[in-house]
RNA sequence: GCUGAUGUGGCGCAAUGGUAGCGCAUCUGAUUUGUAAUCAGACGGUUGCAGGUUCAAGUCCUGUCAUCAGCUCCA
């Protein structure tokens, strides 16, 4: 029989060959070095047999799946030194992911960390021992006996269509049900290590038992595995917890309660010059700013239905608002977790046409929301927060432009710090509000928009929210983790349960169209990324502090407050390090705040009306006139 | 909320069950400096909180709060 390789060319093989005849066939070393393979472009294990015509590509330590066929064998040696250890362990599942694996098992108790150094020093023995990996395919009744008495394995077989050829790999005297492939023996394992050990629910579902997870992650080589250990290092220096302490942007206080930041001046700023920035550019672009607040009378939460869906995690408080102060006339309030109901109310408060329409509401809304406390994370996530968050009222026929519109927002924003990002869009769940039709309609014009600006995207099905559909941009962070920022959705819920009107051409009323958007997301998230992002180093015109102007001498303080007010004239965030320190000890503090600009005056300035510049990448870029050095603070102004 | 780990001056760390130390920061004094940290002195904590074991607890035990790593969740 004959097959086809991947550059193009035929191979003639004897009847049955295997995928791995097929890579002997071509040569020695990459028999050797191939650890699975790809018919037709499926991966396979080495052992499959190929068919006449096919193409079948050899996979090795150099292919782009292989950190995947490593990683997860690499799970399965974790699982194998476990089941010689814990004879009684019962096994979930043990995929690769990104850096690494996880297996999840239950042996009856938590593990420990010193299990972990056990588990390890088990693994190398049978790494060192170069143990293959032998593969057998059966039907789902013999794959039924063969894992009598391990009830989260019967599960997943249970689960499977009763005609699925099933295969098993057995490393040693540990059997797993596994798809495969596999390197061909432990021996490839060259470089892991257990990372850490969490609790995590069975089948991804809380209300099921929670099982130890243990963490590791594994390469082809040392080098690679320090490189990775050096990469989460760098990552935990830049983050925005340690340098929101150090540059002085926020703080958390227990007294003050859990996720409350608290915003420190530079923070403060930062803050104000972000919003600042947005506010410009969404009136520009046809936003009217508006301003609600921040409790309302718990019958809205009720009319919009939040109070019986969050009621949990919302703040709600009662008053008494009688003279008696009996509680006979008490109130109930509850603080805003979104902004929608406000901007609904304002849209609501006059009669309507459709020549109003897209009406664009948007407010830098501060929401409460009582975050479960294993969740809160610094800024990233808070239980208080403030969304830049925006509501437009349109007709069916403008959904598909307004939303174009928001991705180019998003587009413009991102962009300009940056970031990378995808884009998912979830469809509709199955507890939903709304007509299909409606569902159908929004979920398309979603699409459309994506496909216009494009703006590749992922379905996640079913994952909307129970009143509509949503479009969500994710940007990764310094550490590699993905973080939901922006979002854009479709609300089926406030105008039908607010009653919303506009009057049509033909004088008739109609539903108006109501799409939520937050481009940041929530501001304290963003500030947080865009802090890991930079490494907390905030461009010019957004840096706290701008220029650290640093007097040589004591003699030289006032030509420093001289730069420093003719700076301040030109829109300049500026400050003179006057301490009693030596220079270098002033340029060595700047450095740590990340100021973009030093600027030393001695007396050559002084005398020169000049400043000689420091750039915190660069270094020392040179003397430069004061009035010229001015005209770059003037053009960093927002 | 769940699983596990951790909790010592503002920050970073130390202390075989036996008198809580160090560096940075802070304060005072000296020094007046040319591109990443001048010198000296001083101040500052009873070890998250509440119980318990012990002659003796930062150290051991219980509870609780908080933080961290995950899981679940995120309108």
């Amino acid at each position: 029989m004959e097959i086809k390789l991947p550059d193009g060319s035929l191979k003639e093989l004897a009847e049955g060959s295997s995928v791995a005849d097929v890579a002997a066939s071509i040569g020695a070393g990459l028999a050797k070095a191939a650890l699975a393979g790809k018919i037709n472009g499926d991966i396979v294990d080495l052992s499959e047999s190929v068919q006449d015509g096919a193409t079948v590509e050899i996979i090795t330590n150099k292919s782009t799946e292989a950190l995947d066929i490593l990683r997860h064998s690499t799970a399965h040696v974790m699982a194998a030194a476990i089941k010689s250890l814990f004879p009684d362990a019962q096994f979930g599942i043990g995929p690769a992911i990104e850096d690494g694996f996880y297996y999840d098992i239950e042996i009856g108790r938590s593990i420990t960390p010193e299990d972990l150094q056990t588990i390890e020093a088990k693994m190398q023995e049978l790494v060192a021992s170069a143990l293959p990996f032998t593969r057998k395919v059966v039907d789902i009744t013999e794959a039924r006996s063969l894992f009598e008495g391990q009830p989260l394995k019967l599960e997943l077989i249970d689960e499977m269509p009763s005609e699925t050829v099933i295969s098993v790999y057995s490393l040693g005297d540990f059997l797993d049900l596994c798809k495969g492939p596999h390197i061909a023996n432990t021996g490839f394992v060259a470089a892991f290590k257990l990372t850490k050990q969490a609790g995590a629910y069975w089948r991804g579902d809380s209300e099921r038992q929670m099982l130890q997870r243990i963490y590791g992650t594994a390469w082809f080589s040392k080098k690679d595995l320090e490189d990775y250990t050096m990469r989460i290092e760098e990552a935990e220096k830049r983050d925005h917890r340690k340098l929101g302490r150090e540059l002085g942007i926020y703080m958390m206080d227990e007294r003050a309660g859990v996720g409350l930041p608290l915003y420190m001046p530079n923070g403060a700023r930062v803050i104000r010059i972000l919003q600042e920035w947005l506010r410009r550019d969404l009136y520009k672009r046809g936003y009217e700013e508006v301003i609600t607040p921040h409790i309302y009378n718990a019958d809205v939460w009720k009319q919009s239905g939040h109070y019986y869906f969050y009621k949990d995690n919302m703040y709600f408080f009662q008053v008494d608002e009688s003279e008696e102060k009996d509680m006979s006339k008490v109130s109930e309030f509850g603080l805003k977790p979104m902004n929608c109901p406000g901007h609904v109310l304002l849209y609501g408060n006059e009669l309507r046409s459709y020549r109003d329409l897209p009406l664009r509401f948007f407010e830098f809304g501060t929401v409460y929301r009582h975050e479960m406390s294993g969740v809160v994370h610094g800024l990233l996530r808070a239980r208080g927060f403030t969304q830049d968050d925006a509501h437009v009222f349109c007709r069916a026929d403008q959904v598909l432009d307004e939303v174009v519109a928001m991705l180019d927002l998003v587009d413009h924003i991102m962009g300009t710090f940056g970031f990378t990002y995808t884009a998912e869009i979830s469809t509709q769940p199955t507890k939903s509000i709304g007509d299909n039709a409606k569902w159908e309609y929004a979920t398309d014009q979603l699409k459309l928009a994506c496909e216009k600006h494009n703006l590749e995207y992922e379905i996640n099905e079913g994952d909307g929210a129970f009143y509509g559909p949503k479009i969500d941009i994710k940007v990764k962070d310094a550490i590699g983790r993905t973080w939901q920022c922006s979002t854009i959705q479709v609300d089926f819920n406030f105008p039908e349960r607010f009653e919303l009107t506009y009057r049509t051409a033909d004088n008739g009323q109609e539903q108006p169209w109501m799409l939520h958007r937050a481009i940041f997301g929530s501001i304290e998230r963003f500030l947080g990324i865009l802090i890991e992002h930079l490494s907390g180093a905030l461009p010019l015109w957004l840096a706290p502090l701008q220029v650290a102007v640093i007097p040589i001498a004591d003699r030289h303080n006032d030509y420093a407050n001289e730069v420093r007010e003719r700076l301040i004239a030109a829109g300049g965030r500026v400050e003179v390090f006057d301490q009693n320190e030596p220079m270098r000890a002033k340029i060595a503090k700047a450095q740590q705040q990340k100021v973009p600009y030093m600027l030393v005056v001695g007396d050559k300035e002084a005398e020169s009306k000049s400043v000689s510049v420091r750039e915190r990448k660069e270094g020392d870029v040179g003397v430069q006139l004061l009035d010229e050095f001015a005209k770059l603070i003037e053009d960093a102004r927002i």
